[in-house]
DNA sequence: CCCTAAATCCGAAACGTTTCGGAAAAGACA
DNA sequence: TGTCTTTTCCGAAACGTTTCGGATTTAGGG
């Protein structure tokens, strides 16, 4: 290994300003700053980046460790939001590095170990719960963290949409289209942001003047086949509603396959609408006839996480910071009217 | 953070017998050592791994760098590895991190920047294609890896199957019960293991003294659909085989959809019959009629993947090892003989 | 009571980096 | 010539751990 000692003895300078050089610093001669770079190259030295780690107290390593699974949606949901954050992060000059725990692992024991062995500056929580346990670990910790969503009982530094916006907008876009029998396929009670979508919808609904109950509200893993079985369910009601709303694009994916077996045209005989996250996976322009609804992509999302992280872990900012992301709409053909 | 230091000025002793004691060694009062644990204990104390890494060389992590993927079957086919390797690290006392790469990414130069940062202790590929850059790169810099798989361009430690095997008696199990007609799913010529079956399989033609013209040997990527695409091409054929081996079980996945709906019966009008690699995801069991063919399960393979790297992290062992895992076969009830 | 060996301890150096405080040299100005 | 800046450099300490070599105490054997 090629260390600083070694390029201080070719170049008969000390350790002191070879390291100085290759950081840049201004009190160290122009011309010896070219020499340094140079004899670096040629002996192809490269910073050890754990003896920078043990001086300074930072490694450039944010980690996320998330639960294994064994749905292959979920799988794939994940790695592109892992691809996600590992564009952005290497963007500003952070490695981010997964640890998938296994499914009945403690995941917040294993944040505090992890942290507590030093060389991880930062953490990126996701699908938060309520009363999250890793994040009350790491809050104990002093960790430097950033959440991607939202745990109401504890005070953190998140980033996230207005979920309440997104059950208001999805909903309101329905019920001004004169539906009033409306299926929400959301997420358990378990999640704040979907007891927001919740609410969201609960008020579009009384601003309107409208009684609630017309609307059914259904929770279940936000997965195809969830929203297959769900849909398949409400079809065969005695009075079906005439619009979903599907907490994501694969619970949509999975109306639409129920529909189509069921042979119930959309829009024509069911509308159906959703929250895009923008990942490539089940994108809203794969669905025929195209899916509409609120939009939010976490590429932005992500942008925001890795700098806010990175505002972190540089200054220990302790003051609280949360970043709600703007909605966007957009049509799609998947709504119709039932009005007259 | 609490240091050693802190436990020596608490207990009036060195530091040096603080980290004896605590590392067990001999040259310590039994008792001492009782009272270094209980103070250690007390005070919160957490080893630090950056400083143990840069005194003794190595952080206890091991990595794997995976480029990201748009298929979901990939995605959760690659999640369930890293589960896999995951527990079996941490059982033995390492940790197991994965590093996404962007699709575009030179994965090559990723494994160099991360063995040349320090705090990687060595790394699993898997995976491997002819000429492998990444095995190039991290031989060349003398990093510690295990390759699951075989490049057989360049010597590695390696873990890996029989792959001529597999070939070998899945043709000739087909073979044996008047197939003649086989194709054979499998990916393409740039993996030495697809190489290596399609080669056990002309050599169970030949040992019947049969022409392996007969065979249809298709590549492609494994995952469902493409099974699923190749089946409805080869059963809209003239002469359509009258059995299939599915390189996996994805593959094979794809083959059964395709022959539900083609009403083709297996295996009454068609024999199918696969590789299994144990994975909960796509079980064989999950098929019906249970899917036959060998089987190898991935998660033996990580036992000796994670064995065969700690010990050459521990011994900087450089002579060649390498391990060909036994290879099981299951008959299912996918196959039927063609026998008058 | 002395000598040796075992048991138990400790100081100091080392890993590779960053950085504080100062030192030397060179030029500017009086 | 002497003083003061500015520029450029360097020694040494520090981060927290492990470990080598030696030091001190105690026990055992004669």
């Amino acid at each position: 290994m090629v260390t600083l000692k070694d390029i201080s003895r070719d170049l008969g300078l000390s350790v002191t300003q070879v390291s100085r050089a290759l950081g840049d610093h201004t009190d160290v001669n122009p011309q010896t700053k070219q020499r340094v770079r140079a004899a670096a190259d040629r002996l192809g030295y490269r910073p050890n980046a754990v003896a920078r780690g043990l001086k300074t107290g930072r490694s450039g390593i944010v980690a996320m460790v998330v639960s294994g699974t064994r749905s292959p949606e979920v799988s794939a949901h994940l790695l592109e939001i892992v691809m996600g954050l590992s564009a952005e992060f290497s963007r500003i000059g952070l490695r981010f590095v997964l640890h998938v725990a296994q499914p009945d692992e403690d995941t917040a024991q294993l944040h505090e170990d992890l942290f507590l062995a030093g060389g991880i500056d930062g953490f990126i929580v996701i699908s938060p719960l309520r009363h999250d346990p890793r994040i009350k670990a790491l809050r104990r910790l002093g960790a430097a963290f950033v959440v991607h969503g939202r745990d109401p009982d504890q005070r953190h530094v998140h980033v996230d949409i207005d979920n309440h916006g997104v059950g208001y907008r999805l909903a309101d876009h329905l019920l001004a289209r004169g539906h009033r029998r409306i299926a929400f396929l959301t997420a358990g009670d378990h999640t704040f942001f979907s007891q927001e979508r919740v609410r969201g919808l609960r008020q579009a609904y009384a601003d309107r003047g409208l009684d609630c109950a017309a609307a059914q509200v259904i929770g279940m893993p936000m997965i195809a086949p969830e929203g297959y079985r769900a849909t398949r369910d409400l079809l065969s009601q005695t009075q079906p509603p005439t619009a979903i709303i599907a907490g994501n694009t694969m619970l949509a994916r999975g109306v639409y396959a129920a529909a189509a077996e069921c042979n119930v045209a959309i829009p024509g005989e069911l509308s159906v609408i959703t929250h895009d996250d923008g990942l490539d996976l089940f994108g809203t322009d794969t669905f025929d006839p195209p899916l509409g609804g609120t939009i939010s992509p976490l590429s932005d999302a992500w942008v925001s996480v890795a700098r806010t992280l990175q505002n972190m872990i540089a200054a220990q900012n302790d003051g609280l910071m949360e970043c709600i992301l703007p909605l966007g709409f957009r049509e799609g053909g998947s709504v119709q009217s039932v009005l007259d």
